[in-house]
Order: structure tokens, then C-alpha cells, then sequence
DNA sequence: CCTCCAAGCTAAATCGTTTTAGCTGATGGA
DNA sequence: TCCATCAGCTAAAACGATTTAGCTTGGAGG
């Protein structure tokens, strides 16, 4: 239409008229015209030609679960910002669907991964550090694999929650976990059984594993022998879906929170407010894990060899079913 | 490797070894050598050469919002099984941000939308239509936009709730919904308002709007007076973020569920299972509407001037905020 | 008057596929 | 013996952009 060459109207067009010596009223017309026929140009041709497609992947367990559909919100309006789209997809914590997905997505051109792994995925891990293709691993992570990673101080979390309840005054404090390998959750378990021995109350320590992928029978029995048979005062609940069984199953055994038992939940939702005793809980800070997230992932990508571990404060919110005399 | 050209490769590779009349013995070796390099086509350059991008765009209010996460997980999988890919977007029920998001989609090469508009994007959504560009409305519809769309009855939704508060005795019934333009909301008014005019109620019609963006201070206010002031007997409230603030605000009034006043909700979550009382709410087909919107999506692109409008059967799970004798 | 240079532009290659047209050599029939 | 046919393959164009090398033109310098 301007009745220049496509090679001048790319030059125009990706500001590089001075560089390459387009003359000033051409490159004005070629701006003007491209405006007028409100030209785009065809991001899979540029991909193509520059081996770049500006796309990010993000694996999770389940985007349908609000930790991390929270996460996903603020990953995708960062990498937005960044000028990268966001792929999304979900587990359901199967190593099978993990690795399927990671092949998938690869294929799909993404220029990095943000990965929420799930057990037994170490291998799987290693081969993506072996590779050093750009990788960032979401709130779980590997001790012994040196990839950047963003999580919580899982430690931190439940010593933190642990020093509360004996600050309370309970001794008798029992742990829901999960059934798994996975670091996250032995951190966690760690930070509970180091803050109990500290305090002189190793034979105090419960610790309960429940299968992660139907975990309500097994919460709804080890909750009947805490309670019944081991007669303990508080319980911590390592993660929100084990907390929201838990208060379900507490409230079919007609248990009293605080009264008849102490409760600490993980990550806060409505349900945890809303209950008849309001639920005390360790808050991840979701905003810069997510961000940490996506900001690692994308200096990766720009700069090879670059690495970060972020372990983000957990804080402590306080309700009534943690307080002996609320 | 094999030393045949990249067209008979090609040819080979997509399954039209026969087609092209391809000597057995060379496909085999084709193929066998592809498995050993791992060969993976180039998915830029496939959809460069096709024009077909396989991306599908979903754009929601808000992808933490549980509902949308829910719908977003369904049509992430529906859409993989179909070989399609989503790109997922927020717009906070903002219109600019709705309208930046369709164009930068539609820049990125997807070949399809879907879409819950917000609050005055009825032009936007016109000319959508009339650009017969693949979009599905998800959520929320236009009647004069004759453009596919899966959603609930919204009608029958408060029709059935409200007939059941009839039911139960309640008369006084109130309604809080946003101060908004659009369908979904002004249909679930009237399945209210009809009811209790056919029931002979219309005295006792409460329709209380609030801010879409910041409902609590309002919520808090239409309470205070339904409640105190027109001492209505029941409560509905036309979203899940509308009763779940509602529910604070009643806790904060001291009021009691369902003695001083009963209460319905919409859109089931843990909250309402785990309160007090626990609340009734009208439950969406999540799973149907999702599904639905994906795969009248993709009956679009395939064919052009599919269409197909989908009004999706809402149900009423009672629980005891509903019930006089519980 | 010739040479040289710079300014301002274009042609062509390239990215990795797919598809169309066409080439080659063997076979069969007349 | 010669042509037609067919199986089995390849060359080349195309998708839409970017980039490199190179072309033309006009003016300055010798």
C-alpha cells in the first residue's frame, strides 16, 4: 500500500528506521498507513523466525484449587506485564500426568516452566536441571537439586504455629499430614517435632499420615484415636484440604473447637472465618511466591545460568480455635 | 539421517504414507528413525504453514474466583482432549480490560473465545457477532445477541429457591443482587419477583443492589434495614460472593441462621457446608456448563455458524439455613 | 570527467513445516 | 519396439515475518 518493500515496513515497524536509514517520510507514512489498516503483525511468523514464542508454562496439582488458582492470577498478570502468555495445567499429583504435560508443553514452545512437582518426581526434576532448560519449582522443592525454586519457609511455618499453641498452653498437640516424600511437607512436620522436643515434649509428638488422594477416611480415623485414645489438646492441620476435612469430620464427631480441642488450619479461606470458632492458620504470602515465580523464571529465560531460591515468611493468623480462653 | 526428503518425511509422519504411495520399507525406516531422534515437529512452523493455531482464549473475571477456576480446570481438559490450548484472562469486570484482553487474544492467533462479559459490553459483544468470530458467552448472555452462549436457567434458579422458601413458610423474603445491567442477574430478580407475585407476595418484594466491585459496606447497610426494619424472614442472595460477605456481615449483626432469619446461597463451597447453620444454596452445573462452552466452541470453529445456546438446569441443595424446623 | 561514498532502498534467504507439481524408472500392452 | 501408465520419490513454493547483502542514485572530491 505504501509502495515500499516488506523488509522497510519491518524495519519501521520494530523502531529501527534510524539504524538501518530509512528516510523520515517514508517511515512516517509506512506508521501511518500500518495505523489505518490497523495492521497486526503475525506473532507466529515472528515466532517462527525468531525461535522465540514468549510462551511460559505453569504445571500445578489442580488449578480448580484456590491456592493455586490464586497463584495462577497473579503469574499470569505478571508475566503479562512482562510481555509472555501463561499455559496452564493441572496434575491432579500423578507423576505420569506431570511428565506428559512437561513433553507437551515443551513442544508447545514454552521458553520455561514454573512446576508445582508431585512425589516421586525427583527424576523427572533432574532431568529438567540436567537439561538446564529454564525451570522454577512452586511451592515444593528438592533439597538436593540446585533449581531455583519459590516456596514457603515450611519450617518456619509450623514452629511457628507450634510455639503458639504451647504459648497457649497445650502440650498434647498431634499433626494431620500427608502420606508422602515430598520435602514440603517433611519441613513442616520437622518445624512441629524440633519445636516439641525443644520444649521437652517429645512424648507428646503425634504425627498422622493420611493418603493425599482420598485423605477423609483416613483424617476421620486418626482423629478419633487422637482424640480418644491419645486425648490431645490441639491439632494441626498441614494443609487447607487436610484442615477443611478435618473440620468436617471434628464437627460429625460433635468435637468443640477450642473447648474440647485446639485447631490449626493451613492457608486461609471463607470457611475457616466463617466458622462458629473462627479457625487459626499459618497464611502463606501467595503474592510473592507467585511473583518470586514468574520473575525468576523469566530472568532464566534472558540470562542462562541464572538461579534464585526464594523461602517466603509464613505468617501466623490468630483466631479463637487456638486460644484456650478466647 | 534417513536420506529421503523432508516431504516424504513429512508425509509420512502425518499418516498419509498410504495416500502418497510411500514404499513400506522407507516409512518404516522413517518413522523408526524419528522415534530413535525423538523427533518432535515444530509446532510454530505447523501453525505457521496451517494458519491453525489449536489456541482457544478464555476469558473470565477472575481466575482465582473459585467458579471460574472450577470452569477453567473443565475447559483445560476438555480442550486438551480436543488438541486445542487455553490462554486464560482476567478482566476484574472491567470493560477495557475486557476489550485490551479480546484484542490481545485475538493478536495472539486464537481461534476461538470464550467470554463472560462484564457490565456493559454489549457493544464489544455486537461486534464480536458481527465479526462471525468464534465466541462463546459463558455465565452471562444477551438476549438481543443471538451468539452461543452456556449458562444457567438463571429463571428457574430463584424460582426453585424461592418456591422452596414459600414452601417452608417464609414470606418476607429479600433479595441481594449487584446494581447491574446484566442478564444473568436482572433473570434471577424476576424468577424471584414472578414467584412471589404469583404467590400473592408482592408486598413483600425486597430487591436490594449493591456495588459489584466493593458489595460489603452495602450488603452490611440493606441488612441492617431488611432485617430491622422490614423484619423480613428470609434472605437470598443472587452470588456466592454476595452471600458469603453476607454471611460475615450477619455473624457481625449477631443474627441467628435460620431462627431470626433464613438464608440462601448460590454457587456451594466449603463455607457453607462448614457454617453453623449450614446454608442452602442453588448449585450450578459447573461441570455442564464448562464443557458445554468448550465444546460449542470448538463446533464453531470447525463449522462456521454453529450455533447453540445452552440453559443449564440449576438444582437446590437444602441444608438447615432454609429450614423453620430443622 | 571519473571515482568513490553514503543514503535510501530492495531482493533474497531464512525459520520448519506441508502440499503441489513434476520427475524417474519400471512395467505392461499393442 | 514404443508409448502409456504407475509407483515412488523430490523440488519448490508457500505461510509472514526479519535480516543480510547488495543495488541504485546523487553528490562530493580529485
Amino acid at each position: 500500500m505504501v509502495g515500499v518493500s516488506p523488509a522497510l515496513v519491518s524495519m519501521v515497524l520494530n523502531g529501527k528506521a534510524a539504524q538501518y536509514r530509512i528516510g523520515e517520510e517514508v517511515a512516517r507514512r509506512v506508521v501511518k498507513t500500518a495505523n489505518e489498516m490497523h495492521y497486526a503483525p503475525n506473532l507466529v511468523a515472528k515466532n517462527l523466525r525468531s525461535g522465540k514464542t514468549q510462551l511460559v508454562g505453569l504445571i500445578v496439582t489442580d488449578i480448580s484449587n484456590p491456592f493455586y488458582s490464586a497463584i495462577a492470577r497473579i503469574v499470569e498478570d505478571r508475566a503479562s506485564e512482562l510481555n509472555y502468555t501463561v499455559l496452564i495445567s493441572s496434575t491432579d499429583e500423578n507423576l505420569k500426568n506431570t511428565e506428559r504435560l512437561v513433553d507437551v508443553l515443551l513442544n508447545k514452545g514454552v521458553e520455561g516452566l514454573i512446576l508445582v512437582p508431585c512425589d516421586g518426581s525427583m527424576k523427572l526434576i533432574q532431568r529438567l536441571y540436567d537439561s538446564h532448560f529454564p525451570t522454577v519449582l512452586l511451592d515444593r522443592y528438592f533439597p538436593d537439586i540446585d533449581l531455583s525454586s519459590s516456596c514457603l519457609d515450611n519450617y518456619k511455618a509450623t514452629e511457628l504455629a507450634t510455639e503458639h499453641l504451647l504459648g497457649q498452653g497445650y502440650k498434647n498437640i498431634a499433626l494431620i499430614a500427608y502420606n508422602t516424600e515430598m520435602h514440603h511437607i517433611l519441613d513442616r512436620i520437622s518445624g512441629y517435632e524440633d519445636t516439641m522436643k525443644n520444649a521437652g515434649l517429645s512424648a507428646y509428638v503425634h504425627v498422622r499420615k493420611v493418603n493425599i488422594l482420598n485423605p477423609k477416611p483416613d483424617i476421620r480415623e486418626a482423629l478419633e484415636e487422637l482424640i480418644h485414645s491419645e486425648h490431645v489438646d490441639a491439632i494441626m492441620f498441614l494443609t487447607n484440604m487436610l484442615a477443611t476435612n478435618g473440620l468436617y469430620c471434628l464437627n460429625e464427631m460433635n468435637v468443640k473447637i477450642p473447648d474440647d480441642v485446639a485447631v490449626v488450619g493451613f492457608n486461609g479461606n471463607d470457611a475457616f472465618h466463617l466458622f462458629y470458632s473462627p479457625i487459626t492458620y499459618i497464611r502463606q504470602p501467595i503474592e510473592q511466591i507467585a511473583k518470586g515465580s514468574i520473575d525468576i523464571l523469566i530472568k532464566s529465560i534472558k540470562k542462562s545460568n541464572y538461579k534464585s531460591k526464594l523461602f517466603l515468611e509464613p505468617e501466623l493468623v490468630i483466631q479463637q480455635s487456638s486460644q484456650r480462653h478466647p
